[in-house]
RNA sequence: GCGCCAGUAGCUCAGCUGGAUAGAGCAGCGGUCUUCUAAACCGCAGGUCGUAGGUUCGAGUCCUGCCUGGCGCGCCA
């Protein structure tokens, strides 16, 4: 149960009507607590179009409304906000039926969508590095809210392994023996086959033939090809799995599925009536958007050598995303960099009907990952940083700091402690933040484990854990009662899960969910000083129910932390 | 030249379709541990929301100009 929804229908039909045309309520959570619960601000906006005084409007709407079943007052404040409290007794009930599911009050909101999410996509060339991290773990936490809302996802790793690149790779395997040992460390392999091609021309020339060797099917190339990405795959899902990211092989389409669908994306163009020719090279005029000289820009998807390009190869998922997994929601997690191109290619794709007018396509954009100097996260060294040693330093600093507070611990404890606490601090640190911007990555701030971090609210769930450890056989739950400020407070709280989780799958912003996990964890601190739960003087239904409330707090806080993809402990 | 994104407290950032006196967290200062785990809690202080106009009952949010930073702009992805 959404109770923002279920306000913003109940007043905005009264609203509606008295306006005598649609308006929205706009009920939100109020902006403070002395504005009660939740406040509607649409008696504004529908007196205006209605030409009435707005606090006359509001009068009218109250003596209209019968909310009697959910709200205690209904006041209105200022030039016509009206300040909803609810009642207690549909809190508690409201609680209750929360504490019912899995789904902890989320539902769907409409029909169960397709949803395909684009997300991680490295190439396979190279080693994956810090540019991987937030499309990867982005785009996991909003397949993970999606699924859990009811919607079917389909997850998809765009990975690159066909470019030109790989005609080097394999003529440098052929050479070194093919030695799968040789590729352990890939980020070397690529160097040294780079420098090969860069140095010796006979090499550089056999290497390009080996490019249309490959693409043209023959076999032995192909089974080199399969090896090196074989072993190239390994290396990502050590990644993902290290990181608790839900993609496996099966999730995985590279560039080279399209490669037989990319003469007919041509074609199909052409056919559409699109298709221009510009010296030599074959593409799309768009007037949308404008070049250097002020001339419609003129998007590339053939060059004048016969070869495609990424926008093809992206018109040419489009096309099967839609025709084949029949996606009603295409989500892009990509950099920010690449908006151009997909405002582009998303033009093509819907003028040539590719993709059907119903379909939402939406690039899921985000920033550089910057280093504390502002300028974009490199190795002391100027280099790339790989994303296993940022995984090892991630855990390696946990380590450390479960020793400096819990020196007692045994090995395999910290161990487990400091890798679910180290790439919880690592993700979380990356999804709290609003996508868009460019974020600057400090291993301090991240990992000192204060303020609004994933250990926080780890920690807060481990708390709650630890009472239920404690009053062990004795841990009955009971009717949750909301007598205490705090205990009202948090159990509102509770209930604005549902209106988090949908405000992440509409808007693709992951922090919105941080954010409501940050106060609900506050909310649950605050509870915790204020009212004792196991202590002798508490009276059994009094114990009985904020142990109910402990327990919707944990299972929230694990629900929610869990569509993050970030793990909870028993202990900490 | 054109386009996209950003500019909010000393630092890092929130701020949902325009709503009431702009919020957190760090850092700073001051309180709270014979503890249901102090990795915590409570309080204080900190602001011309880049800038100049405009739209209106109301603007951090919308429009226009300007300034600053980042990124992108036909045969790489």
């Amino acid at each position: 149960m959404n109770i923002r929804t279920l306000l913003d229908q109940r007043l905005g039909e009264v609203i509606s009507a008295i306006a005598g045309e649609p308006c929205d309520a706009l009920v939100n959570v109020s902006s403070k607590p002395q504005f009660g619960d939740y406040q509607a601000n649409g008696c504004m906006a529908a007196a205006k179009r209605a030409k009435t005084n707005p606090r006359a409007f509001a009068e009218e709407v109250l003596k209209k409304i019968d909310l009697s079943d959910i709200a205690d007052s209904l006041e209105i404040a200022g030039p016509g906000f009206i300040n909803i409290i609810l009642r207690q007794d549909f809190l508690e009930a409201q609680l209750a039926t929360m504490a019912t599911t899995d789904a902890l009050g989320c539902e769907l909101a409409g029909e169960a969508q397709t949803v395909v999410v684009d997300f991680s996509s490295p190439n396979l060339a190279k080693e994956m590095h810090v540019g991987h991290l937030r499309s990867t773990i982005i785009g996991d936490a909003l397949g993970r809210v999606l699924e859990f809302l009811g919607h079917s996802v389909i997850r998809q790793n765009h990975v690159g392994d066909w470019g030109t690149q790989f005609g080097m790779l394999l003529n440098y395997m052929n050479e070194t023996g093919g030695e799968t040992t040789t590729l352990a460390n890939l980020e070397e392999f690529y160097r040294a086959s780079k420098q090969r091609f860069d140095e010796d021309e006979a090499f550089a020339t056999t290497s390009r033939e080996m490019v249309v060797k490959l693409q043209s099917g023959d076999a032995d190339c192909k089974a080199a090809w399969q090896q090196f990405l074989d072993i190239s795959l390994g290396h990502c899902q050590t990644a993902y799995d290290r990181l608790g990211v839900k993609l496996t092989k099966d999730d995985v389409r590279g560039e080279s599925f399209y490669n037989d669908d990319l003469p007919i994306v041509v074609k199909d163009l052409d056919t559409a009536g699109l298709l221009k020719e510009s010296d030599g090279a074959r593409g799309v005029f768009l007037d949308e958007y404008r070049n250097k000289d002020d001339e419609p820009l003129f998007v590339i998807v053939q060059k004048s050598d016969g070869g495609y390009l990424y926008a093809t190869t992206d018109l040419a998922a489009m096309r099967f995303r839609t025709g084949e997994i029949n996606a009603q929601r295409i989500l892009y997690v990509t950099d920010s960099r690449q908006g151009d191109h997909f405002a582009q290619v998303f033009l093509i794709a819907q003028r040539a009907g590719f993709v059907p007018e119903h379909v939402s396509l939406e690039h899921v954009p985000f920033g550089m990952m910057l280093g504390d100097d502002g300028k974009p996260f490199k190795t002391r060294a100027g280099g790339t940083v790989k994303l296993m040693d940022l995984l090892d330093e991630a855990t390696t600093r946990a380590g450390d700091l479960v020793t400096s507070k819990n020196p007692g611990i045994t090995d395999e404890a910290r161990e487990t402690i400091a890798a679910i606490v180290g790439i919880g601090a690592l993700k979380y640190a990356d999804l709290s933040q609003n996508r868009a911007s460019d974020y600057v990555f400090a291993w301090d701030k991240m990992i000192s484990l204060d303020g609004n971090t994933a250990p926080y609210m780890q920690y807060a769930y481990a708390r709650i854990r630890s009472i239920f450890r404690k009053a062990a056989s004795n841990a009955d739950l009971g009717a949750i009662v909301l007598g205490e400020p705090q205990e009202r407070a948090l159990g509102n709280k509770l209930l604005q899960f549902a209106e988090a989780v949908d405000a992440v799958a509409r808007s693709a912003m992951p922090n919105v969910l941080c954010s409501y996990l940050f106060e609900l964890a506050g909310a649950y601190m605050s509870f915790y000083e204020s009212c004792p739960v196991l202590k002798d003087d508490v009276a059994p239904e009094t114990r009985a129910s904020r142990l109910a409330l402990c327990d919707l707090v944990a299972r929230t806080i694990q629900t929610g932390l869990g569509l993050l993809g970030i793990e909870t402990l028993e202990q900490m």
